[in-house]
DNA sequence: GATGAATGAGCATTCATTCAT
DNA sequence: TATGAATGAATGCTCATTCAT
């Protein structure tokens, strides 16, 4: 479809995704209102429901969350020669995202919604998807190169692993006394056994 | 002169949590409207109102999940001379409820909600502490016993513990092609460090 | 009709009567619920209905207000021979009543009613008129008795008095600096020359 | 591009207050429903909560009563050289107003009401204190012009004035054989003493 | 006589969505 | 492109009243 302004429309679509995420972390998809949305956006309603049809098409933009630059790092990693001195830093950063409560407050705003709504369902699983299939790739270009272990299955070792990162993400948000250094340390430690010791 | 049964406030009680779980999982909290709890529940609103002040009554007692299972599980545990029999049974415990679906579905509702409403979160807060304080204590009886490693923190292995459990769990629900049981054995695996050999 | 106990039934109207009274006074007709009234009178739900047939009967008991007092009041006035000696006590009396904070609630909160419901209306009247005869009564006993000027009409002096005295006694709880003292003193001067000046 | 219409603003502001005042009349604030109101001025609920945030903030606009005509009035009145020509139109004016029955039904309502709603008894008190200070000050300024007389106090003739022709009026919607004119008559010469006869 | 569980229509209020301008 | 007035169904919650015990 031809716009009039391309860019327009781009910057339009952006500032009310803007105001929409503010919305939906403090208040949750259902609370907020389109209202709330339109305001925080600064645009007006009627304008809103140009650039979405519905309530439902704005949290479906939310599923696709940016991984780029994640997936880069891992793309990285997969082709490094030496991974090990890259991973710590893959892994805190995973985590450190993980563990950062607007992160998890939309993240399981998101999720929650997800289970009951199929297209937003199916986002989701193309975006975890594209992370999940990034580091597969790179477990198992490091497997061929000999630098992981062999007997690791990448499926596996990728869904503990991110199972692990948004899990500990959540309790950071939810125990007292969580000691997040610590707890990078040992999952550090944990997962060494998955490379195989240079020589 | 009819008195008042306590019998029956138990039972009418019960009768509309599980009505209002029902509701809660297939639609979300706030999806599902007390009219809706009520037929689900086969109660009217009146009597709805009765056994819960509002909405957020309801959403609270869910929070007050009976852990009481695990909990008596993990004290055999702390008491056992041969904690390593015990510990595949318990990770199995906790990863299957963690992974089914119903229970991902209420929990994820629940979490959710807690981010945004404090009542509700210390109560999500003293329920998991129930569990985490029974691992923690658990873990510390066998370093005393000298049957798991003396220099692991007792805080950060309950923590990564759950929250790779929690976290697997999601992802049960989210991935295709996701391998349950080679999961459970690789977890088994990543945690034996913990454990002393025995003799 | 006869009653198994009518001394019992007579006290619990009571009970529940003045248990109403403390509702509709702090929360009105229409917010105090039946419950409340229920819990307040300390009788349960059942036995306020089989005491009285819904809401509006008991808000009908409200309107016969008891003046028996003032109505003897008036009755020693009119057959006094010094009127004027008697005339500042029951002046005060009026008034004090009137300004009741209590009084004022409850009696704003009947006659909005009443001006809507015509059952309570006729119940309005009826208690309203009886301290009326009773004034207009005594004035003319008065005026026969050449105590009270014969020009003045008893009807007009009375609404004029009861008039006034309510609606001072609205004003009582509506202005601030309010002088109480102060009015009486000028309404017991704006009304002397009904009297004859004694020789 | 469409713009805010300050005319089309209030005219529905107006047409809702006009629709809500019937309601209250005929219903009384409680028992008239949003959606009565929304019925009989001809708007739908959600225009009617776009123009009054709850259903207090239209009984607040009540209390704000239009007392302008009646102010200038007893301004004319402060400043005239013949205050006793003006002084019978005044009263006659007050009078009528006061007893008009569907003045008395909303004024009941809404004082009512005000006893128990501080934001609306402030209104209120407002309100009534524009006429009372507006007689007050027409009193001092006559005092100080020698034609009304010097012991009078301002204040305590004001409350006793305003608290009669409102009490009066309720009279006049209460009692039977209410005698309007007859009353009138007795009012003014009640208060001829408070004017110093001219020469 | 006395209790309190149970009902369901009704209420104030909100909100996704449409559309005339 | 942009605005904001307008809709009305739906929501959380209350309450007068009934009735089995």
């Amino acid at each position: 479809m031809r716009r009039a302004d391309p860019q327009l429309h781009q910057q339009r679509r952006l500032q009310i995704l803007e105001g929409a995420e503010r919305c939906f972390r403090s208040k949750g998809f259902h609370q907020a209102s389109m209202q709330d949305i339109a305001n925080e956006s600064g645009v007006s309603m009627g304008l809103l429901y140009r650039y979405f049809a519905n309530k439902e098409a704005i949290v479906v933009s939310f599923a696709d969350s940016d991984s780029a630059e994640l997936v880069s790092l891992l793309a990285e990693f997969a082709a490094s020669s030496s991974p090990l001195e890259l991973w710590p830093g893959i892994l805190r950063r995973m985590l450190k995202e993980a563990s950062e409560p607007d992160y998890v407050r939309i993240t399981t705003e998101v999720f929650a919604e997800a289970l009951r709504n199929p297209k937003l369902f199916e986002s989701l699983v193309q975006s975890d998807d594209t992370v999940r299939r990034a580091l597969i790739d790179a477990i198992k270009a490091q497997q061929s190169a000999g630098r992981m272990v062999a007997q690791l299955d990448p499926i596996v070792a990728a869904d503990i692993l991110m199972g692990m990162i948004d899990g500990v993400g959540l309790r950071a948000c939810l125990v007292r006394q969580f000691k997040p250094r610590a707890i990078e340390r040992h999952i550090q430690d944990l997962v060494r056994p998955w490379f195989v010791a240079p020589a």
